[in-house]
DNA sequence: CGCGCGAATGTTGACGTAAACATCGACGCG
DNA sequence: CGCGTCGATGTTTACGTCAACATTCGCGCG
């Protein structure tokens, strides 16, 4: 730090008053200047210009949320960034926040003991924010019976319409259905489904519609194995699925236990595609270059953030919250881990 | 929303003055027990805790920045969340800015051109915000020539030494040469290297640790492949490297090359690790799934994220750097993907 | 008994901004 | 030429909090 600096306390910026003084002019003008108000003299416009840019002038945004009651700041509740959905989502709210003129308030649940879903929501009231995207899986807010701060918008990002809150999520229905039926077209009897965990509402929606998908074709429903999101938990599922040598065909409830899958499948002998096809969800980059490359449902992550961002901020101008949840549609994208089945065995 | 509510406006949430006039003492004494002083009576701590709970006080975050000049926040600007290694350290550095009392104001950089990164800073300047982690890689502000607004603390995370703020990050020479030796140990005669872009400064130390490893054991340097940390990029690069049947090692800048890498391999019908050894770095979790399963560096972003956040608010709180960079361990974990060669052709 | 000290509580003001209102001068029009 | 209007600018004030200073009261001690 140079010299001039008066050592250990930190000088505050300059404010209005100084730019003001400087330009000869009173702070409401330097106001003015700064909001892009129309009356403001074009000379004076630039005198005060030029005074902020010497000075280095910075709008207090402290002071701006004080007087003005709005902080234009969206608070994001996450778990954890280690599911790839989230933190796409998350970067997609990110972007489609900073459009609006939004910045982002990332409030992280450090981990899912309810005093800490408590905690966070807690800090989250003291927090600058005008309203709240919360991506926790809700059956985790369940678990804590967390009261949110009254008077602040809130947008839920999954698959539930427990919550009195806007929805905004993936179309989980429709993605689970694409995958199933793409199974069965390729002549599978039926399809297995290895599923997310249970506190999931959005695992439990692409169960639910795997389910109903098969008894709509009239098909068998085969037990379901259960996962949590992790390539580990795929793996573990995976051993015991590739005992069964029923098993043609499986749906995953994402890529990254499809990755597990794969492993345990190839570790056992089994050939993907020509013993076992394999379905995941999300389409992750790395999905492509999985061996084989996964055929999988393609979330849209952008939409997602983009609708949730709309919609908190539709909110938060409106006082009120129109409660038809969003559905974003997916896209089957279809590589080499499946294929009709062969004989076997 | 419910019938008593006026429309249209949203009403402020309840004030200290609220507060003190419910509890019957002046608002400094509700101050007092907001911010747990101990000159209150036990007996009016009790009836103002009372009041703040009937009326669902919350302290005025904006308020108090104001005032105390501070606004126990910090901005952490990243370009996008693709890669693994910006999320887990984003993660790390919200969990570790929590714990410190501190809130998080994620800045993303909509694009890699001049403008946005401009842009982004200087939302950074309006941002309520003590201090700033930069998660970019270096050579991207490089081009883009920013200046940061001055006042502000800095820490950069990335390998460089070139700018005048702390560096934190994972010790690139150190894991770069844990896995090249690795190899080399194994019998290997030389090692060759799929890196990561220029754009990078973590790139730029793994590729010269490495190529130092290799002069420090006398062994032949190999021409370099370069990705840009994508699998993809990782694939076509495993494509050329596949051609040339001298290559017996790799050494992969990161997990998801190094997966296209497997696929390109495997796609040639070269089998990991008989034909060919891989090391990546990272340790992403799918990399133990990976077939077959990968040899890696793993980094502990935990702790380079709670060293950013150290480094920041000893830097906010003192007004000065220590420049002294911090480098964070890794670890080898080895897996399947490694092995002794085997005589090939 | 009175003095002083410390603990509990109250009062005042300032942080930086911007809305509301006030002022001032130029200009158009009857 | 006087009045009204409008545009440019200045003045006042409040947003919610908390440090600094003021006040009050009880208690111990000489």
């Amino acid at each position: 730090m140079s010299a001039e600096e008066s050592p250990g306390k930190r000088r505050r910026g300059p404010s209005m008053a100084d730019v003001a003084r400087l330009a000869g002019v009173s702070g409401q003008t330097v106001s003015r200047v700064a909001n892009d108000r129309h009356n403001v003299d074009a000379e004076t416009r630039e005198r005060v210009r030029a005074a902020m840019n010497q000075l280095g002038y910075r709008p207090n945004s402290a002071a701006r949320a004080l007087r003005n009651g709005e902080y234009r700041s969206i608070g994001v509740i996450v778990f954890e960034l280690h599911s790839f959905g989230t933190t796409r989502t998350l970067d997609a709210i990110a972007t489609a926040a900073t459009m609006r003129g939004y910045s982002i308030n990332l409030v992280p649940v450090l981990d899912v003991t309810q005093s800490a879903v408590t905690n966070a929501f807690g800090r989250l009231g003291e927090q600058a924010v005008d309203g709240v995207i919360i991506l926790i899986e809700a059956h985790t807010l369940d678990a804590a019976g967390v009261r949110l701060p009254e008077g602040l918008s809130v947008v839920v990002v999954d698959s539930s319409a427990h919550y009195d809150y806007p929805i905004v999520d993936t179309d989980q229905r429709q993605g689970a259905r694409l995958a199933t039926e793409h199974l069965l077209d390729l002549g599978h009897k039926t399809v297995w489904h290895l599923g997310g965990p249970p506190t999931s509402f959005a695992a439990d929606r692409r169960r639910r519609s795997w389910e109903q998908t098969l008894i709509d074709h009239g098909r068998e429903v085969p037990p379901v194995y259960d996962g949590d999101w992790s390539a580990t938990s795929g793996y573990e599922a995976g051993c015991r699925l590739a005992e069964d040598d029923q098993v043609t065909a499986v749906f995953v409830a994402n890529d990254q236990m499809a990755l597990g899958l794969l492993r345990a499948l190839y570790e056992r002998g089994l050939a993907v595609p020509d013993d076992v096809s394999v379905v995941g969800f999300d389409d992750m980059e790395e999905a492509a270059h999985f061996w084989p490359p996964l055929t999988t449902v393609r979330q849209t992550f952008t939409e997602v953030g983009r609708q949730s961002v709309d919609a908190l901020i539709a909110e938060i101008h409106s006082g009120e919250h129109h409660k038809a949840p969003v559905a974003v549609p997916t896209e089957l994208i279809i590589r080499k881990s499946t294929a009709p089945p062969s004989d076997r065995n």
